[in-house]
DNA sequence: TTGTACGCGTTATCAC
DNA sequence: GTGATAACGCGTACAA
C-alpha cells in the first residue's frame, strides 16, 4: 500500500526543509531552478497532492457547501440538486448532501453537524415539519454566526437570507387562465393541505384567475388531499362521482396522473371532456397517457442560482448584509391533456 | 456576528490553559469539579462545538464518505443514494456526492479531488464512458493507496474491491419465464446497446428462459436502442409495424412505457394482446396506464449494504485484503401489464 | 536561495 | 489538578 505522501516526506527524502518543498511546488521565484526541478520531479513521481483537510484548517474555508433537502427520491429536488452541483463543481466546490426526510429534528441535527466547520455555507429547502412548527431558530443562529444560507422553493420570510423561489401563484394563475380561455367553466383544484406555503400560493393563483373572469369560486370544486401518499385513498373517486367538472388543476403531478386515471375509467375522454394541468413537470408528465400539460419549475436553473448566490456570499470578504430574493417565472409546458 | 468559538477563546476568557478546557469538556477525571463546571457552563453558554476540520486533521479520519454516481436525476441512483445516506448518517458519517455525468474525465477528477483527504472511502457506480474505455486505473490507484472502495450496480471485475449488485440475469430470466408460463410465445426484447454489462446480463436471462422452454431465439424480436433518450426516435414504431409479438421485455421503464403507448395507439390491448414487463420499478411503473409489471432492483437495500461494507472497511484497523461481492435478488412486482 | 517559526483547532502525553 | 508541548499537514512572514 502506497502511503499518502506529504511535504514532510519529500523534505526528509530530498534533505531540504518543508518550506522549501512547499515553495518549490508552488513554483516560487525564491527557489533555485535546480531545487525546484528536483522537488517537482519527485512530487510528480510519487503523485503528491496537498491534503485538503490541512488546507481547510489553514484557510478556514472548506470549499464544501452543505445541501439539506427534504427528500432525495423526488424529481424536483433532484433537479435542483443537479443545478447546484454543476455550478458548485465548476467553481471548485464539493457538495455535501443531507436529507431531512421532512423531519424538523433531522434538519436541525444535519445542520449542526455540518456547521461545525465542515461547510462554508448552506443551501436548503425547508422540511414540512419545520414549516409546521414554524420554528426557525436553527436558521437564525446560522445567520448570526455569519454562515451564509440560501433557501430555495420552501422558504420562510422569518429568516433574513438569500432566497430563490418560483412564482407559483403566477404559474397557477396562468394555468387556470389557460383553461378558462380554452372554454372550461367548471375548473376543479386538487391541493394539499395548506400549511405548505407552496400549495397556498398555487391556490391563490387559481382564485385570482377565476375572479378575473368572473367565475364564482365553488368550494365544492376544491379538493384538499392530506398528503401525496394519500393517493391510495378514495377521495378523488368520491369527488368525481359527485362533481361535474371540465378541467382540473393539480398542485402536483401525482394528483393529476391519478385523477386522469380515475376519470378515464369512468369513461371520460381527456382532454375533450376534462382537461388536466399539473405542477412540476417531472418525468410523469412526459410519459403519462395522455401526456400531461404541466407548470414547469425550472429546478436546475433554481439550483444554479442558489449556488451562485451562496458562493458569492461565501467568497465576499466583507459581510454583505443585503439579502436578495430571486423569483423565477414558471413556464407552462403544453401537452395532450389540454389540447382542445 | 457571533464568531465561531474555540478552545483558545474559552481558555483565554477563563484564564486557564487550552488543555484544561479540552479535558474539562470531555469530563476528564483529572480536572476538579469546580473548574469543570465553570468551563462547561461557559462552553454551553457560548455554544461551543469542536471544529470538525481540526479533528479530521488530527484523527486522519474525516467521517465523510464520497459517493460518485453517473446521474442524480435518475430514480434508481437516487434510491440507492437514500440507502447510503441513511446508513451512513446513522453511523455518524456525512455523504459527499459527485456526479460523473456518465463522463470518464469527470469521474476521475471528482475522485481525485475527494481522495486528497476529504473522504474516508468511496461508493460508486461506473459511468458509461468508463465502462466503454475499459480504463480503471483511477480505481486501482485508489485501492493501492488503501482507500476503501465499494462499487455498486455498474461494476467491473478488473478492480479488486467490495461490490454489490443485482442478479439481473436471474431477474430477466424469471420475467421471461413468467411471460412464457402466461402463454406468450413471441416475446420481444428491448435492450440498450450491449457494452453496458447490465443490459447484457438482462439479455442473457432472456435467452436462458427461452432456451429452457425450447423457444427459438428470433433476432428480429430483439430491438437494440442506442440510448435512453432515443425514445424520441421511431425505431419502436417500425418494429411494431413489422413484427407480430405478444409480449415485450424491456431493460428499463422508459422503453416499456413508450412501447405501451405505441401499441395502444395501434389498437392493441394490454395485457390481452401484448404483455409488458419493464426493469427498475421506478415511479413510472407505478403510475403508467396500464400500470407496469416490473423487475424491482431494491436500490435502497443496495445502498445500505454498500454503505455497510464501506464503513466496515473504513473502521477496521488492520487492512483486510478480502473483498466481498454481494448479489441481491431482484423481485418481480406484478401489475396490470401482465395480468392474464 | 534556503530555512525557521508560527498558526489553523484539537487531543494526547508528560511534566509540574 | 493544571499546564506546557508536540503533533496532524500546510503555507507564509521573516530570518539567515
Amino acid at each position: 500500500m502506497k502511503q499518502k505522501i506529504t511535504l514532510k516526506h519529500i523534505a526528509r527524502e530530498l534533505e531540504v526543509s518543508i518550506s522549501t518543498v512547499s515553495k518549490a511546488l508552488k513554483n516560487s521565484e525564491e527557489i533555485s531552478r535546480d531545487t525546484k526541478e528536483k522537488i517537482q520531479a519527485y512530487a510528480k513521481l510519487y503523485n503528491y497532492k496537498p491534503n485538503n483537510i490541512a488546507i481547510s484548517l489553514k484557510n478556514k474555508r472548506t470549499k464544501n457547501i452543505g445541501v439539506i433537502i427534504p427528500d432525495i427520491v423526488h424529481h424536483f429536488f433532484t433537479t435542483v440538486f443537479r443545478g447546484i452541483e454543476k455550478y458548485a463543481n465548476a467553481k471548485g466546490y464539493n457538495v455535501i448532501v443531507c436529507v431531512s426526510d421532512e423531519s424538523f429534528d433531522k434538519e436541525v441535527i444535519n445542520m449542526e453537524i455540518l456547521a461545525n466547520g465542515s461547510v462554508d455555507g448552506f443551501i436548503m429547502s425547508l422540511s414540512t415539519e419545520t414549516q409546521l412548527n414554524n420554528d426557525y431558530n436553527h436558521l437564525k443562529e446560522l445567520v448570526e454566526q455569519g454562515i451564509p444560507l440560501v433557501l430555495f422553493d420552501r422558504v420562510t420570510n422569518k429568516v433574513a437570507c438569500d432566497k430563490v423561489l418560483i412564482d407559483d401563484k403566477d404559474g397557477a394563475y396562468r394555468a387556470t387562465k389557460k383553461l378558462i380561455l380554452n372554454g372550461r367553466k367548471k375548473i376543479a383544484l386538487f391541493a394539499t393541505e395548506d400549511y405548505l406555503s407552496i400549495s397556498n400560493d398555487r391556490s391563490e393563483g387559481y382564485f385570482q384567475a377565476l375572479k378575473e373572469f368572473n367565475i364564482e369560486i365553488n368550494n365544492d370544486l376544491i379538493l384538499k388531499l392530506p398528503s401525496i401518499s394519500s393517493v391510495e385513498g378514495t377521495e378523488m373517486n368520491t369527488f368525481f362521482e359527485h362533481q361535474q367538472v371540465d378541467a382540473v388543476l393539480c398542485v402536483n403531478e401525482i394528483y393529476a396522473i391519478h385523477g386522469m386515471r380515475i376519470v378515464q375509467k369512468m369513461g371520460y375522454k381527456i382532454p375533450e371532456d376534462i382537461s388536466f394541468i399539473g405542477f412540476t413537470d417531472g418525468i410523469l408528465s412526459k410519459f403519462s397517457n395522455p401526456t400531461l400539460t404541466s407548470v414547469a419549475q425550472h429546478g436546475e436553473k433554481m439550483g444554479e442560482i442558489a449556488a451562485e448566490m451562496l458562493i458569492e456570499k461565501v467568497e465576499s470578504e466583507d459581510e454583505i448584509e443585503v439579502y436578495r430574493t430571486e423569483v423565477l417565472e414558471s413556464t407552462i409546458v403544453e401537452r395532450e391533456s389540454t389540447q382542445n
